[in-house]
DNA sequence: GGAGTGATGACA
DNA sequence: GTCATCACTCCA
């Protein structure tokens, strides 16, 4: 069996976009107190920086994004349209607010059904993404070529103008896993 | 194509 | 305190 890795916050601590798309054929591991569930993640994008329109992050710290503003490696949770709840990972440098929206994993598409599917909700938020906090992100040694990411615009950004929302901050796994 | 939903941030 | 907005999903 392949050896297993929790990524810590080493991992996170580094360029957005180059986290983002080695986040793709990791897998997001939740456990509850019923079962542990384990998907490989297929969808993210990168909200980058202060400069970033589309960012939470653009038009300060507030109460909301503070997470984002600190060290790498945490969760990033908050509701959005009064139902869904969007998780996000924070990277990059204590002070420097940027994260990473975890949109799809394996068998699941669009960020609120992934976060309905493994019980992710507020209370997760500001936690580190380690066992002990019951949701964390695993290396299984799942090998991405290069040419398997897709870069594309994020979604459902338009409002932050065209120069932000069409940069390629969205990276998609296209091609599935032979087993 | 359009409604639902409620926390959040801007403004007063 | 009020009001508009929103990193979405569902149903028609």
């Amino acid at each position: 069996m392949l050896s297993v890795e929790i990524l810590k916050g080493d991992f996170f601590r580094r360029k957005t976009t180059a986290v983002a798309q080695e986040l793709l054929g990791k897998f997001l591991v939740r456990k509850t107190k019923m079962q542990e569930l384990a998907c490989m993640i297929t969808e993210v994008e990168a909200y980058d920086g202060f400069a970033d329109k589309a960012s939470h992050a653009h038009r300060g710290k507030t109460m909301r994004n503070e997470v984002m503003f600190g060290p790498p490696g945490y969760w990033y949770i908050y509701l959005v349209y009064g139902m869904h709840q969007m998780l996000n990972i924070v990277t990059g440098e204590e002070g420097y607010p940027a994260a990473i929206l975890i949109r799809a994993v394996e068998g699941m598409s669009g960020p609120g059904r992934v976060t309905k599917l493994l019980a992710i909700d507020h209370s997760l938020n500001k936690k580190p993404a380690e066992r002990a906090s019951g949701l964390w992100i695993e290396d299984r040694g799942v090998v991405i070529p290069k040419h398997a990411i897709e870069k594309t615009p994020r979604i459902g950004v338009a409002y932050a103008g065209p120069e932000w929302s069409q940069k390629p901050y969205r990276f998609v796994l296209k091609v599935k896993r032979g087993n």
